[in-house]
DNA sequence: AACTCGGACAACCGCCTAGTG
DNA sequence: TCACTAGGCGGTTGTCCGAGT
């Protein structure tokens, strides 16, 4: 362990009052039996830490007895994938986040490490915690199942449209205001977004899905819908002093989302793509509203009056104006762009 | 100021699958 | 072929914290 991870370690303290709240706590089932259960003491993410820096993660159970850690296997791998790796993001989920999100769930329903995957510094945990807290709420008030035609064409053709708005509003703004030294051209649906992770330098692309079994992960691996074209966003840390350091959400950094035509998407089989920026000072991004909470915050009736025009809109909009679409054909984020361009 | 409630998220549990002897 | 083990994954629970009353 070096300073360098030390220093980090008391950043992340700092940061996580759960975590610095509830030592005395899990000090409380210390005897419990040999192994320990409940939050993470700092003590022991040092040594997880200190120990997968030397050594290299993997071979769970007999990487907890080596370093001293009275956890279980499974524990440590948990902590580590949710928590300490470096590479995890912290934050809030952007709009364009929240969008391949709603996009891929429609594709893969609840495959959270699958849908993990092209959310790069996202845990499968916290997806799937954005979807039970966040969509399912939305689902909730509109009583009616999240997995229902109902929820998915709402979704389909008014949460994810909004996102698409907010993407391309603060595109435009951000191609006016830019503190990131780069020039942001003002394309159509091209942003610059904040986020907490502000030691990385953000590659995204849009591109054809990878061959199945790429995964990190190497579990499951099916190969389902793996020929659709899909985002791919990979990351590459500047630096090993950052890493750890990305988790401390005073930080941000500004990254350039772009999302080209239809056309361009069928000439070339690139969906879209996403410009990296730069890191820099952090400031309130615009839209700030909307990265901090969702789009559709804000009664659900107000938004369906507001979308549909009509007072008697009855809870949903007529959908049958707005198109066909098959029951069991789930939007894809081509649909909402070509709506958007409508 | 005290209390309640709901959101957010870390952590655990149980099941499944792949690998190995 | 079968049993065992480790790892992965999705579902669920527990806890903290802030907003509202």
């Amino acid at each position: 362990m070096d300073v360098e991870m030390m220093e980090v370690m008391a950043g992340m303290m700092a940061m996580s009052p759960a975590m610095s709240s509830v030592t005395a706590g899990a000090a409380a089932s210390e005897d419990e039996g040999d192994l320990r259960r409940g939050p993470w003491t700092v003590e022991e993410d040092v040594l997880l830490v200190d120990y997968i820096d030397k050594h290299g993660d993997g071979h769970w159970n007999s990487l907890a007895r080596c370093a001293g850690l009275r956890r279980t296997g499974k524990s440590c791998r948990l902590r580590w994938l949710n928590y300490l790796r470096p590479d995890v993001r912290r934050g809030n989920i952007t709009p364009e986040e929240q969008l391949l999100i709603l996009e891929l769930h429609s594709r893969w329903g609840n495959r959270w490490s699958k849908i993990a995957q092209h959310l790069p510094g996202r845990t499968d945990n916290e997806i799937k915690n954005y979807w039970r807290t966040r969509v399912q709420k939305h689902a909730k008030q509109l009583k009616c199942d999240v997995n229902s035609k109902h929820f998915r064409d709402v979704v389909r053709y008014i949460w994810m449209p909004r996102l698409v708005e907010r993407i391309q509003a603060d595109s435009a703004a951000a191609a006016v205001v830019t503190d990131c030294g780069v020039e942001v051209a003002p394309l159509p649906a091209t942003r610059t977004m904040s986020s907490p992770a502000g030691a990385y330098h953000h590659h995204q692309q849009l591109v054809p899905m990878p061959a199945a079994g790429a995964s990190h992960h190497g579990g499951g691996g099916d190969g389902d819908a793996s020929s659709e074209p899909i985002h791919v966003v990979t990351m590459s840390p500047d630096d090993a002093s950052s890493r750890l350091r990305s988790s401390l959400p005073t930080e941000a950094h500004c990254a350039q989302f772009t999302l080209p035509s239809l056309a361009a998407a069928a000439a070339n089989g690139v969906v879209g793509e996403v410009a990296h920026a730069c890191g820099g000072e952090s400031r309130p991004s615009v839209g700030d509203d909307v990265i901090h909470g969702d789009v559709l915050s804000g009664s659900w009736s107000e938004l369906l009056v507001a979308t549909t025009g009509r007072e008697d809109a009855g809870g949903l909009p007529d959908f049958d104006e707005l198109g066909d679409f098959e029951d069991n054909s789930l939007w894809s984020l081509d649909d909402i762009w070509l709506q958007q361009q409508c």
